[in-house]
DNA sequence: TATAAAAGTTAGGTTAGTCTAACAAAATGT
DNA sequence: ACATTTTGTTAGACTAACCTAACTTTTATA
Protein backbone atom coordinates (compact mmCIF):
# COMPACT_ATOMS: atom_id res chain seq x y z
CA UNK A 1 0.00 0.00 0.00
CA UNK A 2 1.02 3.61 -1.29
CA UNK A 3 2.22 5.88 1.97
CA UNK A 4 0.67 9.36 2.24
CA UNK A 5 4.20 10.77 1.32
CA UNK A 6 4.17 8.66 -1.77
CA UNK A 7 0.34 9.48 -2.78
CA UNK A 8 1.22 13.31 -2.76
CA UNK A 9 4.23 12.56 -5.46
CA UNK A 10 2.09 10.59 -7.65
CA UNK A 11 -0.60 13.26 -7.25
CA UNK A 12 1.47 16.19 -8.08
CA UNK A 13 3.02 14.53 -11.11
CA UNK A 14 -0.23 14.04 -12.43
CA UNK A 15 -1.21 17.14 -11.93
CA UNK A 16 2.86 18.71 -13.27
CA UNK A 17 2.64 16.70 -16.51
CA UNK A 18 -1.58 15.21 -17.52
CA UNK A 19 -2.89 18.31 -16.22
CA UNK A 20 -0.22 20.23 -18.04
CA UNK A 21 -0.25 18.62 -20.98
CA UNK A 22 3.55 17.71 -20.83
CA UNK A 23 5.53 14.47 -20.74
CA UNK A 24 7.93 15.08 -18.20
CA UNK A 25 9.06 17.27 -15.47
CA UNK A 26 12.46 18.14 -13.50
CA UNK A 27 12.90 17.65 -9.84
CA UNK A 28 12.94 21.28 -8.81
CA UNK A 29 9.58 21.92 -10.41
CA UNK A 30 8.45 18.86 -8.26
CA UNK A 31 10.33 20.23 -5.11
CA UNK A 32 8.85 23.67 -5.38
CA UNK A 33 5.29 22.28 -5.66
CA UNK A 34 5.54 19.64 -3.11
CA UNK A 35 7.49 22.50 -0.81
CA UNK A 36 10.60 20.18 -0.30
CA UNK A 37 13.57 20.63 -0.93
CA UNK A 38 15.31 18.87 -4.50
CA UNK A 39 17.29 16.31 -2.41
CA UNK A 40 14.48 15.09 -1.07
CA UNK A 41 12.84 14.85 -4.21
CA UNK A 42 16.07 12.89 -5.44
CA UNK A 43 15.67 9.91 -2.84
CA UNK A 44 12.01 9.55 -3.05
CA UNK A 45 11.85 9.59 -7.09
CA UNK A 46 13.98 6.40 -6.95
CA UNK A 47 12.10 4.81 -4.32
CA UNK A 48 8.95 5.10 -7.19
CA UNK A 49 11.17 4.56 -9.95
CA UNK A 50 11.84 1.34 -8.12
CA UNK A 51 8.09 0.30 -7.56
CA UNK A 52 7.51 0.97 -11.10
CA UNK A 53 5.92 4.44 -10.73
CA UNK A 54 7.87 6.81 -12.58
CA UNK A 55 10.39 6.19 -15.23
CA UNK A 56 13.20 7.97 -14.39
CA UNK A 57 17.12 8.04 -15.16
CA UNK A 58 19.63 9.89 -12.89
CA UNK A 59 19.63 13.90 -14.22
CA UNK A 60 17.31 12.87 -16.28
CA UNK A 61 13.22 13.99 -16.17
CA UNK A 62 10.65 12.25 -14.44
CA UNK A 63 7.23 10.96 -16.28
CA UNK A 64 4.71 8.77 -14.97
CA UNK A 65 4.08 4.98 -16.26
CA UNK A 66 1.00 3.52 -16.06
CA UNK A 67 0.31 2.62 -12.80
CA UNK A 68 1.74 5.91 -11.09
CA UNK A 69 -0.79 7.58 -13.49
CA UNK A 70 -3.19 5.29 -12.35
CA UNK A 71 -2.54 5.79 -8.41
CA UNK A 72 -2.25 9.50 -8.68
CA UNK A 73 -5.08 9.81 -10.95
CA UNK A 74 -7.13 8.45 -7.92
CA UNK A 75 -5.72 10.46 -5.13
CA UNK A 76 -6.87 13.28 -7.24
CA UNK A 77 -10.55 11.57 -7.60
CA UNK A 78 -10.88 10.92 -4.02
CA UNK A 79 -9.84 15.02 -3.21
CA UNK A 80 -12.51 15.91 -5.54
CA UNK A 81 -14.98 13.67 -4.38
CA UNK A 82 -14.96 14.61 -0.86
CA UNK A 83 -14.93 18.25 -2.33
CA UNK A 84 -17.63 18.28 -3.67
CA UNK A 85 -18.95 15.94 -0.78
CA UNK A 86 -18.55 18.34 1.62
CA UNK A 87 -19.69 21.48 -0.53
CA UNK A 88 -23.45 19.53 -1.53
CA UNK A 89 -23.66 17.83 1.62
CA UNK A 90 -22.29 19.25 4.68
CA UNK A 91 -22.60 22.86 3.63
CA UNK A 92 -18.88 23.86 3.41
CA UNK A 93 -18.50 26.91 0.94
CA UNK A 94 -15.57 25.96 -2.08
CA UNK A 95 -12.91 27.93 -0.42
CA UNK A 96 -13.06 25.73 2.59
CA UNK A 97 -13.47 22.42 0.96
CA UNK A 98 -9.95 21.72 -0.34
CA UNK A 99 -7.98 21.36 2.79
CA UNK A 100 -10.32 19.17 4.10
CA UNK A 101 -10.28 16.98 0.91
CA UNK A 102 -6.42 16.64 1.27
CA UNK A 103 -6.83 15.13 4.45
CA UNK A 104 -10.02 13.12 3.33
CA UNK A 105 -7.81 12.09 -0.06
CA UNK A 106 -5.75 9.32 1.86
CA UNK A 107 -8.26 6.93 2.95
CA UNK A 108 -8.00 4.01 0.63
CA UNK A 109 -10.78 2.37 0.26
CA UNK A 110 -12.09 1.78 -3.09
CA UNK A 111 -15.12 0.87 -2.04
CA UNK A 112 -15.75 3.55 0.06
CA UNK A 113 -15.25 6.10 -3.02
CA UNK A 114 -17.43 4.32 -5.20
CA UNK A 115 -20.57 5.08 -2.36
CA UNK A 116 -19.57 7.90 -1.90
CA UNK A 117 -19.76 8.87 -5.54
CA UNK A 118 -22.97 6.96 -6.08
CA UNK A 119 -24.19 9.18 -2.71
CA UNK A 120 -23.30 12.22 -4.29
CA UNK A 121 -25.29 11.20 -7.83
CA UNK A 122 -21.78 10.60 -9.53
CA UNK A 123 -21.03 14.20 -10.12
CA UNK A 124 -18.78 15.01 -13.34
CA UNK A 125 -16.80 18.41 -11.45
CA UNK A 126 -16.03 19.07 -8.18
CA UNK A 127 -17.11 22.31 -6.56
CA UNK A 128 -14.11 24.03 -7.98
CA UNK A 129 -15.42 23.33 -11.86
CA UNK A 130 -12.49 20.57 -12.50
CA UNK A 131 -13.55 16.97 -13.61
CA UNK A 132 -13.66 14.33 -11.47
CA UNK A 133 -11.57 11.22 -12.84
CA UNK A 134 -13.43 8.30 -13.27
CA UNK A 135 -12.92 4.91 -11.06
CA UNK A 136 -11.05 3.43 -14.27
CA UNK A 137 -8.48 7.14 -13.74
CA UNK A 138 -9.99 8.44 -16.77
CA UNK A 139 -11.18 11.89 -17.18
CA UNK A 140 -13.60 12.55 -20.04
CA UNK A 141 -12.83 16.55 -20.77
CA UNK A 142 -9.88 17.16 -18.80
CA UNK A 143 -9.16 20.40 -19.57
CA UNK A 144 -11.33 23.64 -19.16
CA UNK A 145 -11.85 27.01 -20.77
CA UNK A 146 -13.74 29.89 -19.25
CA UNK A 147 -16.29 31.69 -21.42
CA UNK A 148 -13.85 34.86 -21.53
CA UNK A 149 -10.95 32.89 -23.44
CA UNK A 150 -13.33 31.36 -26.07
CA UNK A 151 -13.35 31.80 -29.90
CA UNK A 152 -15.80 33.74 -31.52
CA UNK A 153 -18.84 31.69 -33.09
CA UNK A 154 -17.74 28.39 -31.97
CA UNK A 155 -20.22 26.29 -30.49
CA UNK A 156 -19.88 25.85 -26.81
CA UNK A 157 -21.32 24.27 -23.81
CA UNK A 158 -21.52 25.09 -20.32
CA UNK A 159 -19.88 22.74 -18.17
CA UNK A 160 -19.57 24.00 -14.52
CA UNK A 161 -19.00 26.84 -13.20
CA UNK A 162 -16.56 28.90 -10.53
CA UNK A 163 -18.03 30.82 -8.27
CA UNK A 164 -21.13 28.17 -7.16
CA UNK A 165 -22.22 30.76 -4.23
CA UNK A 166 -25.91 30.76 -3.90
CA UNK A 167 -26.12 34.30 -4.95
CA UNK A 168 -24.18 33.14 -7.76
CA UNK A 169 -26.35 30.81 -9.02
CA UNK A 170 -29.26 32.85 -8.37
CA UNK A 171 -27.82 35.40 -10.97
CA UNK A 172 -27.22 32.51 -13.55
CA UNK A 173 -30.42 31.10 -13.29
CA UNK A 174 -32.11 34.71 -13.55
CA UNK A 175 -30.21 35.59 -16.60
CA UNK A 176 -30.98 32.07 -18.42
CA UNK A 177 -27.88 30.26 -18.03
CA UNK A 178 -26.90 26.98 -16.67
CA UNK A 179 -25.35 24.09 -16.77
CA UNK A 180 -25.04 22.04 -19.93
CA UNK A 181 -26.70 24.84 -22.07
CA UNK A 182 -24.88 25.47 -25.46
CA UNK A 183 -23.96 28.73 -26.78
CA UNK A 184 -21.90 30.88 -28.98
CA UNK A 185 -19.58 34.00 -28.24
CA UNK A 186 -21.13 36.22 -30.80
CA UNK A 187 -19.09 39.57 -29.73
CA UNK A 188 -16.24 40.61 -27.90
CA UNK A 189 -16.08 44.28 -27.11
CA UNK A 190 -12.28 45.46 -26.68
CA UNK A 191 -13.33 48.74 -25.36
CA UNK A 192 -15.65 47.45 -21.78
CA UNK A 193 -14.91 43.75 -22.25
CA UNK A 194 -18.49 42.89 -22.71
CA UNK A 195 -19.02 39.77 -24.00
CA UNK A 196 -22.20 38.72 -26.23
CA UNK A 197 -23.28 35.57 -26.05
CA UNK A 198 -26.36 33.51 -28.35
CA UNK A 199 -28.04 30.84 -25.82
CA UNK A 200 -31.34 29.49 -26.73
CA UNK A 201 -32.00 32.03 -30.01
CA UNK A 202 -31.60 34.72 -27.12
CA UNK A 203 -28.83 37.33 -27.01
CA UNK A 204 -27.28 38.60 -23.61
CA UNK A 205 -24.03 40.37 -22.46
CA UNK A 206 -22.11 39.48 -20.11
CA UNK A 207 -19.56 41.60 -17.96
CA UNK A 208 -15.83 39.95 -17.90
CA UNK A 209 -16.26 39.11 -14.25
CA UNK A 210 -19.17 36.15 -14.79
CA UNK A 211 -17.77 35.45 -18.14
CA UNK A 212 -14.67 34.14 -16.09
CA UNK A 213 -16.51 32.12 -13.75
CA UNK A 214 -17.98 30.03 -16.56
CA UNK A 215 -16.49 27.19 -17.37
CA UNK A 216 -17.40 25.74 -20.86
CA UNK A 217 -16.12 23.18 -23.54
CA UNK A 218 -16.61 22.93 -27.54
CA UNK A 219 -20.04 21.30 -28.10
CA UNK A 220 -18.80 19.34 -31.00
CA UNK A 221 -15.73 17.52 -29.66
CA UNK A 222 -16.31 17.71 -25.77
CA UNK A 223 -13.11 19.25 -25.28
CA UNK A 224 -12.05 22.46 -24.00
CA UNK A 225 -8.88 21.84 -26.66
CA UNK A 226 -10.47 21.67 -29.44
CA UNK A 227 -9.47 21.31 -33.11
CA UNK A 228 -12.74 21.45 -34.73
CA UNK A 229 -12.36 25.08 -35.72
CA UNK B 1 -1.64 19.55 16.50
CA UNK B 2 -1.42 15.38 17.86
CA UNK B 3 0.01 12.90 15.75
CA UNK B 4 -2.02 9.76 14.28
CA UNK B 5 -0.08 7.98 16.92
CA UNK B 6 -0.73 9.94 19.53
CA UNK B 7 -4.61 10.01 18.66
CA UNK B 8 -4.21 6.49 19.13
CA UNK B 9 -2.50 5.93 22.62
CA UNK B 10 -5.09 8.64 23.83
CA UNK B 11 -8.02 6.62 22.20
CA UNK B 12 -7.04 3.19 23.80
CA UNK B 13 -6.32 4.99 26.89
CA UNK B 14 -10.39 6.12 27.25
CA UNK B 15 -11.05 3.29 26.38
CA UNK B 16 -9.26 0.60 28.82
CA UNK B 17 -10.11 3.39 31.55
CA UNK B 18 -13.00 5.53 31.10
CA UNK B 19 -14.94 2.90 29.29
CA UNK B 20 -13.90 0.24 31.86
CA UNK B 21 -14.60 2.24 35.02
CA UNK B 22 -11.12 1.99 36.39
CA UNK B 23 -9.02 4.88 37.41
CA UNK B 24 -5.22 3.99 35.51
CA UNK B 25 -3.46 1.11 33.15
CA UNK B 26 -0.14 -0.73 33.00
CA UNK B 27 2.21 -0.23 30.15
CA UNK B 28 1.89 -3.85 29.04
CA UNK B 29 -2.13 -3.73 28.61
CA UNK B 30 -1.97 -0.27 26.50
CA UNK B 31 0.78 -2.59 24.60
CA UNK B 32 -1.12 -5.03 23.94
CA UNK B 33 -4.34 -3.51 23.10
CA UNK B 34 -1.96 -1.30 20.71
CA UNK B 35 -0.41 -4.10 19.39
CA UNK B 36 3.44 -3.03 20.25
CA UNK B 37 5.61 -4.07 22.83
CA UNK B 38 5.87 -2.67 26.42
CA UNK B 39 8.95 -0.68 25.41
CA UNK B 40 7.40 1.25 22.54
CA UNK B 41 4.58 2.31 25.10
CA UNK B 42 7.11 3.32 27.94
CA UNK B 43 9.08 5.42 25.40
CA UNK B 44 5.75 6.82 24.06
CA UNK B 45 3.81 8.02 27.58
CA UNK B 46 7.16 9.83 28.75
CA UNK B 47 6.12 11.85 25.45
CA UNK B 48 2.56 12.27 26.52
CA UNK B 49 3.40 13.10 29.83
CA UNK B 50 5.70 15.88 28.50
CA UNK B 51 2.78 17.35 26.56
CA UNK B 52 0.20 16.68 29.76
CA UNK B 53 -1.91 14.25 28.26
CA UNK B 54 -1.31 11.90 31.03
CA UNK B 55 -0.08 11.24 34.81
CA UNK B 56 2.75 9.00 34.85
CA UNK B 57 5.73 8.17 36.84
CA UNK B 58 8.36 5.49 36.14
CA UNK B 59 7.10 2.27 37.54
CA UNK B 60 3.32 3.56 37.86
CA UNK B 61 0.23 3.06 36.36
CA UNK B 62 -0.77 5.16 33.24
CA UNK B 63 -4.05 7.55 33.04
CA UNK B 64 -5.51 10.29 31.60
CA UNK B 65 -5.47 13.97 32.44
CA UNK B 66 -8.29 15.93 31.55
CA UNK B 67 -6.96 17.25 28.25
CA UNK B 68 -6.10 13.73 27.43
CA UNK B 69 -9.66 12.93 27.75
CA UNK B 70 -11.18 15.37 26.35
CA UNK B 71 -8.78 14.73 23.05
CA UNK B 72 -9.69 10.67 23.28
CA UNK B 73 -13.21 11.40 23.66
CA UNK B 74 -12.94 13.62 20.55
CA UNK B 75 -11.21 10.44 18.47
CA UNK B 76 -13.76 7.92 19.50
CA UNK B 77 -16.18 10.80 18.72
CA UNK B 78 -15.05 11.35 15.05
CA UNK B 79 -15.09 7.42 14.90
CA UNK B 80 -18.48 6.68 15.67
CA UNK B 81 -19.68 10.02 13.91
CA UNK B 82 -17.78 8.16 10.73
CA UNK B 83 -19.37 4.77 11.25
CA UNK B 84 -22.83 5.84 11.54
CA UNK B 85 -22.28 7.76 8.18
CA UNK B 86 -20.77 4.75 6.68
CA UNK B 87 -23.63 3.23 7.33
CA UNK B 88 -26.24 5.01 7.53
CA UNK B 89 -25.57 7.16 4.31
CA UNK B 90 -23.29 5.02 2.54
CA UNK B 91 -25.23 1.15 3.11
CA UNK B 92 -21.91 -0.04 4.52
CA UNK B 93 -22.85 -3.19 6.90
CA UNK B 94 -22.29 -3.06 10.39
CA UNK B 95 -19.27 -5.18 10.21
CA UNK B 96 -17.65 -3.12 7.15
CA UNK B 97 -17.41 0.28 9.41
CA UNK B 98 -14.89 0.31 11.99
CA UNK B 99 -12.17 -0.59 9.70
CA UNK B 100 -13.00 2.20 7.59
CA UNK B 101 -13.60 4.80 10.34
CA UNK B 102 -9.92 3.92 11.54
CA UNK B 103 -8.71 5.91 8.78
CA UNK B 104 -11.42 8.64 8.89
CA UNK B 105 -11.44 9.47 12.93
CA UNK B 106 -7.89 11.01 12.12
CA UNK B 107 -9.38 13.69 10.20
CA UNK B 108 -8.60 16.83 12.56
CA UNK B 109 -11.61 19.13 11.94
CA UNK B 110 -14.19 20.20 14.44
CA UNK B 111 -15.79 21.60 11.75
CA UNK B 112 -16.21 19.07 9.60
CA UNK B 113 -17.20 16.61 12.62
CA UNK B 114 -19.91 18.84 13.96
CA UNK B 115 -21.44 19.16 10.37
CA UNK B 116 -21.30 15.60 9.78
CA UNK B 117 -22.90 15.05 13.34
CA UNK B 118 -25.67 17.67 12.29
CA UNK B 119 -25.96 16.09 8.77
CA UNK B 120 -26.76 12.54 10.70
CA UNK B 121 -29.33 14.68 13.02
CA UNK B 122 -27.21 14.32 16.06
CA UNK B 123 -27.27 10.36 16.15
CA UNK B 124 -26.84 9.33 20.02
CA UNK B 125 -25.46 5.51 18.92
CA UNK B 126 -23.45 4.42 16.13
CA UNK B 127 -24.24 1.22 14.34
CA UNK B 128 -22.84 -1.17 17.02
CA UNK B 129 -24.81 0.81 19.66
CA UNK B 130 -21.96 2.34 21.48
CA UNK B 131 -22.92 6.15 22.21
CA UNK B 132 -21.51 9.00 20.69
CA UNK B 133 -19.41 11.41 22.67
CA UNK B 134 -21.00 15.32 22.26
CA UNK B 135 -18.74 17.58 21.13
CA UNK B 136 -18.03 18.64 24.66
CA UNK B 137 -16.80 14.78 24.93
CA UNK B 138 -19.34 13.64 27.11
CA UNK B 139 -21.36 10.83 27.19
CA UNK B 140 -24.18 11.18 28.18
CA UNK B 141 -25.23 7.07 28.20
CA UNK B 142 -22.02 5.82 29.02
CA UNK B 143 -22.85 2.23 30.24
CA UNK B 144 -25.31 -0.33 28.14
CA UNK B 145 -26.58 -2.99 28.98
CA UNK B 146 -27.78 -6.15 27.55
CA UNK B 147 -31.72 -7.05 27.90
CA UNK B 148 -30.03 -10.42 28.83
CA UNK B 149 -28.20 -8.23 32.07
CA UNK B 150 -31.19 -6.46 33.52
CA UNK B 151 -33.32 -6.62 36.30
CA UNK B 152 -36.95 -8.14 36.50
CA UNK B 153 -40.01 -5.56 36.58
CA UNK B 154 -37.81 -2.69 35.65
CA UNK B 155 -38.71 -0.68 32.72
CA UNK B 156 -35.96 -0.44 30.48
CA UNK B 157 -36.13 1.24 26.77
CA UNK B 158 -34.39 -0.32 24.09
CA UNK B 159 -31.80 1.97 22.64
CA UNK B 160 -29.35 -0.24 19.85
CA UNK B 161 -28.93 -3.38 18.62
CA UNK B 162 -25.30 -5.03 18.15
CA UNK B 163 -26.08 -7.29 15.51
CA UNK B 164 -27.64 -4.88 12.59
CA UNK B 165 -27.23 -7.39 9.99
CA UNK B 166 -30.80 -6.79 8.05
CA UNK B 167 -32.09 -9.98 8.50
CA UNK B 168 -31.42 -9.43 12.43
CA UNK B 169 -33.48 -6.03 12.36
CA UNK B 170 -36.04 -7.92 9.82
CA UNK B 171 -36.44 -9.91 12.66
CA UNK B 172 -36.73 -8.02 15.44
CA UNK B 173 -39.40 -6.23 13.04
CA UNK B 174 -41.22 -9.57 12.88
CA UNK B 175 -41.71 -10.15 16.37
CA UNK B 176 -42.63 -6.30 17.01
CA UNK B 177 -39.17 -5.02 18.69
CA UNK B 178 -37.95 -1.63 17.90
CA UNK B 179 -35.29 0.74 18.69
CA UNK B 180 -36.92 3.09 21.74
CA UNK B 181 -39.06 0.29 22.47
CA UNK B 182 -40.05 0.60 26.45
CA UNK B 183 -40.09 -2.92 27.98
CA UNK B 184 -40.19 -5.01 30.99
CA UNK B 185 -38.28 -8.28 31.67
CA UNK B 186 -41.12 -10.22 34.09
CA UNK B 187 -38.99 -13.25 33.96
CA UNK B 188 -36.12 -14.86 33.22
CA UNK B 189 -36.47 -19.27 32.91
CA UNK B 190 -33.27 -20.34 35.53
CA UNK B 191 -33.27 -23.49 33.02
CA UNK B 192 -32.89 -22.80 29.36
CA UNK B 193 -32.50 -18.67 29.76
CA UNK B 194 -35.71 -17.90 27.93
CA UNK B 195 -36.36 -14.45 29.14
CA UNK B 196 -40.23 -13.18 28.95
CA UNK B 197 -40.58 -9.18 27.86
CA UNK B 198 -43.41 -7.28 28.50
CA UNK B 199 -43.50 -4.87 25.21
CA UNK B 200 -46.68 -2.84 24.78
CA UNK B 201 -49.34 -4.58 26.02
CA UNK B 202 -48.06 -7.52 24.79
CA UNK B 203 -45.91 -10.44 26.19
CA UNK B 204 -42.86 -12.00 23.81
CA UNK B 205 -40.78 -15.32 24.54
CA UNK B 206 -36.91 -14.16 24.17
CA UNK B 207 -33.84 -16.38 23.29
CA UNK B 208 -30.84 -15.96 25.11
CA UNK B 209 -28.95 -14.93 21.84
CA UNK B 210 -31.75 -12.34 21.23
CA UNK B 211 -31.66 -10.35 24.54
CA UNK B 212 -27.52 -10.26 24.29
CA UNK B 213 -28.19 -8.59 21.04
CA UNK B 214 -30.26 -6.03 22.61
CA UNK B 215 -28.80 -2.94 24.46
CA UNK B 216 -30.99 -1.26 26.64
CA UNK B 217 -31.14 1.52 29.69
CA UNK B 218 -33.53 2.14 32.41
CA UNK B 219 -36.78 4.30 31.02
CA UNK B 220 -36.79 6.52 34.17
CA UNK B 221 -33.25 8.02 34.49
CA UNK B 222 -32.04 7.00 31.04
CA UNK B 223 -29.22 5.42 32.34
CA UNK B 224 -27.89 1.85 32.13
CA UNK B 225 -26.32 1.86 35.92
CA UNK B 226 -29.30 3.39 37.46
CA UNK B 227 -29.87 3.61 40.83
CA UNK B 228 -33.70 3.97 41.15
CA UNK B 229 -34.43 1.05 41.94
C1' DT C 1 10.82 -13.20 53.68
C1' DA C 2 13.48 -14.75 49.98
C1' DT C 3 12.99 -15.65 45.46
C1' DA C 4 10.75 -16.39 41.08
C1' DA C 5 7.64 -14.30 37.92
C1' DA C 6 5.65 -10.31 35.98
C1' DA C 7 5.98 -5.71 34.71
C1' DG C 8 8.58 -1.93 33.15
C1' DT C 9 12.94 0.56 31.48
C1' DT C 10 17.02 1.50 28.85
C1' DA C 11 20.29 1.24 25.21
C1' DG C 12 21.06 0.72 20.69
C1' DG C 13 19.27 -0.27 16.04
C1' DT C 14 15.84 0.36 11.86
C1' DT C 15 12.97 2.81 8.44
C1' DA C 16 10.57 6.71 6.21
C1' DG C 17 10.84 11.18 5.19
C1' DT C 18 12.90 15.16 5.76
C1' DC C 19 17.01 18.55 6.03
C1' DT C 20 21.83 21.06 4.90
C1' DA C 21 26.14 21.37 2.69
C1' DA C 22 29.18 20.11 -0.68
C1' DC C 23 29.65 18.42 -5.09
C1' DA C 24 28.61 17.03 -10.15
C1' DA C 25 26.29 17.40 -14.51
C1' DA C 26 23.75 19.86 -18.00
C1' DA C 27 22.12 23.91 -20.16
C1' DT C 28 22.79 28.57 -21.53
C1' DG C 29 24.84 32.75 -23.28
C1' DT C 30 28.00 35.41 -25.07
C1' DA D 1 33.51 26.64 -26.91
C1' DC D 2 34.16 27.84 -22.57
C1' DA D 3 32.43 30.01 -18.27
C1' DT D 4 28.53 30.70 -15.62
C1' DT D 5 24.18 29.50 -14.02
C1' DT D 6 20.81 26.12 -13.29
C1' DT D 7 19.69 21.70 -12.09
C1' DG D 8 20.33 17.51 -9.79
C1' DT D 9 23.02 14.17 -6.59
C1' DT D 10 25.33 12.46 -2.57
C1' DA D 11 26.68 12.17 2.12
C1' DG D 12 25.63 12.75 6.65
C1' DA D 13 22.33 14.11 10.16
C1' DC D 14 17.66 14.48 12.45
C1' DT D 15 12.90 12.93 14.22
C1' DA D 16 9.03 9.79 15.03
C1' DA D 17 7.73 5.39 15.81
C1' DC D 18 8.89 1.16 16.06
C1' DC D 19 11.97 -3.05 17.32
C1' DT D 20 15.17 -6.54 20.27
C1' DA D 21 18.00 -7.66 24.01
C1' DA D 22 19.55 -6.89 28.38
C1' DC D 23 18.57 -4.99 32.59
C1' DT D 24 15.78 -3.32 36.85
C1' DT D 25 11.87 -2.80 39.74
C1' DT D 26 7.67 -4.49 41.67
C1' DT D 27 4.55 -8.17 42.89
C1' DA D 28 3.22 -12.50 44.15
C1' DT D 29 4.08 -16.90 46.12
C1' DA D 30 6.33 -20.88 48.21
Amino acid sequence: MLSFTEENYLKALVQLTIFESVEEVGVNKLASNLEVKPATVSDMVRKLKEKSFVNYEKYGKISLTESGRLEGMMVIRRHRLWETFLYSKLDFSWDEVHELAEELEHVHSKKLINRLDEFLDFPAFDPHGDAIPSAEGEIKIPFRKTLAEIDLNHRHKVIAVNDISSEFLQYLDRIGLGIGDELVVSNKEEFDELTTVEVGGKSMVISPKLAENIYVICAKCNKAKCDCN
